[in-house]
DNA sequence: ATGAAAGCGCTAACAA
DNA sequence: TTGTTAGCGCTTTCAT
């Protein structure tokens, strides 16, 4: 098969023992110039390169860290996840063992087992979008932090947006283009996401000493037909200014809005939420919007797991949503 | 830590050998039913769970597959292409290692280099887009499927989607509808999609006894506003059908299109090419539109990799681009 | 400064 | 039918 450190040793003329030190570059191991030289040669000439998995099993902690997301497939934004997940994990010389469920059950079970097998030193538990879940009972066994998802009792340390301050953003952003009659389209959704930018909203108003005015807070269906079928609504309104739950309601209110002969942004101002590339930076004009962080979730996620940052006090982690500006404002 | 075979033995009363058969359910083992019985209790009563690694240190090969992505966050393609592999991997009983390199070089080799000290199975090398490249040298070291992407001499197994029959799906579906006059709207970027499509496009008319007419083909950016540009070119062109390189040009062409008050599909029809869903599923009226086949991609490439399909003869595995029929044509 | 040897959890001959 | 034992490739303690 390939080469051990035995045949490493061999060629070097010196014991596994000192290989193994100057391989790993131990700190308090004195070894002699000419055997640390003999060694690097040996290793170069044969190709040598460390069996990862003798050497966790020989340490007894593995460097695998379990990711288990339920829709990989479906939407851009569990690769945000993945990618930030996996470049704070390398940073800190660990691997990403990825399991996608498609919310099935019995693959979710198989999945948190094959890593539990496999050593892993945690599992973070994902969702794509920002929701209360009740984890699966095997996560119990394991060291587990929930990214972008939590329990309705905050049992486990989770890391989710601050949807909130989004929502306060957006409308800041709004208003910080001199608008003061702001609609609101939220999500007819029960969720986090529709509370707290709502939420956020009418704290932003309030802030700027705009009185909060409920009929212009409209729900609809969180996709293009949704801000399609609100866009009478709006203009109706006399609102000089959106604030859409979503970029592809916003991609619908677009569709709206232009046929009515209204335009954006001269006539009235809009704003999304969540940032999706392929929509926001492409529609006529580019779409101002607020970004879901996924990417930093994945990344604090890791990090809480690896208790490199002490776990959420209150059970969860708030991550900022930041203002992507473009042209619709 | 963990409760090993060990515990399980002598809580069973029997050796590890015995509990390791029962374990792994080995077929040609001859173990009484009581010491069975007693086995799986043991496993109950101390929720034993196999050391994977352990197990692969000791049989010599591993259940692991390397995937590589150049772009897991960029896109929503690369999730289907990890979806796809993950399920024929699970299938066989093997694990995903994936790793996001971004595309950089570095990256990209640390990553290859943790995947053969993990000991992979063979490495997934794939792309978010369908191209030439070349293989990274470490990568001879190790079994490699390419997946949706290739080298010029064909000297790795690739697989890669069929551009050509999507070319020719997304024509002969614009013929079927009654359509003669039919546009082409192509990428300004040299690609394999490029070259494929064209040619599937003038098979398709050549088939259906068409004259190829160049005058039809327009170059865009493949991207909203490439197809919002090239929509005045379309219109004058008298074409009652355009075939559009991706979904996000037709997206733009509909755009332009609505501006100049050319409905779809009543006025001109229009069939994409990407499946993507945010988009296509949601335009108004939905797109038509020719599926890239990521999950079987990502599959299939598994399956070669594993030899459970004989490898592509000529270098390359060609996969089917399905029709996505909806409402705009 | 270097080596011998035990052991990580498991599998697979081979004995019994 | 079951147990003993020798590895798998590596780390690490303890001698030398």
């Amino acid at each position: 098969m390939s080469t051990t450190m035995r045949d490493v040793a061999r060629a070097a003329g010196v014991s596994v023992a000192t290989v193994s030190h100057v391989v790993n570059d131990k700190p308090g191991a004195r070894i002699g110039d000419d055997a640390r030289r003999r060694v690097h040669e040996a290793v170069e000439a044969l190709g040598y390169r460390p069996n990862a998995l003798a050497k966790t099993l020989s340490e007894g902690s593995s460097r695998f860290i379990g990711l288990v997301a339920d829709a990989i497939a479906t939407t851009p934004f569990a690769g945000q996840i993945i990618h930030g997940a996996q470049d704070e994990a390398w940073r800190h010389g660990f691997v990403l063992l990825v399991a996608n469920t498609e919310g099935n059950d019995e693959v979710e079970n198989d999945a948190i087992a094959m890593m539990l097998e496999h050593q892993v030193r945690g599992i973070l538990y994902s969702t794509w979008y920002h929701r209360e879940i009740t984890v699966p009972s095997t996560l119990q066994q394991s060291e587990t932090v929930l990214v972008n998802c939590f329990t309705a009792d905050d049992s486990f340390p989770a890391v989710v947006p601050d949807e909130e301050q989004g929502g306060r953003t957006a409308t800041a952003e709004l208003i910080a283009a001199g608008h003061r009659r702001i609609a609101f389209v939220n999500t007819t959704t029960p969720s986090p996401a529709r509370d707290g930018r709502r939420a956020g909203y009418r704290a932003a108003l309030v802030e700027a000493g705009i009185a909060v005015d409920e009929a212009l807070e409209f729900d609809a269906d969180p996709a293009q037909e949704g801000g399609y079928d609100v866009a009478a609504a709006v203009v109706d309104s006399g609102a000089t200014g959106v604030f859409c739950h979503n970029d592809r309601v916003a991609m619908g209110l677009y569709d709206g809005l232009r046929e009515r002969g209204v335009r954006i942004p001269e006539d009235i101002a809009v704003i999304g939420f969540d940032n999706q590339d392929v929509i926001a930076a492409h529609l006529r004009p580019p779409l101002s919007t607020v970004a879901l962080p996924h990417y930093e979730l994945g990344a604090a996620g890791v990090r809480t797991l690896l208790g490199l940052e002490a776990p959420p006090v209150g059970g969860r982690r708030l991550i900022d949503c930041p203002s992507v500006p473009r042209q619709s404002l």
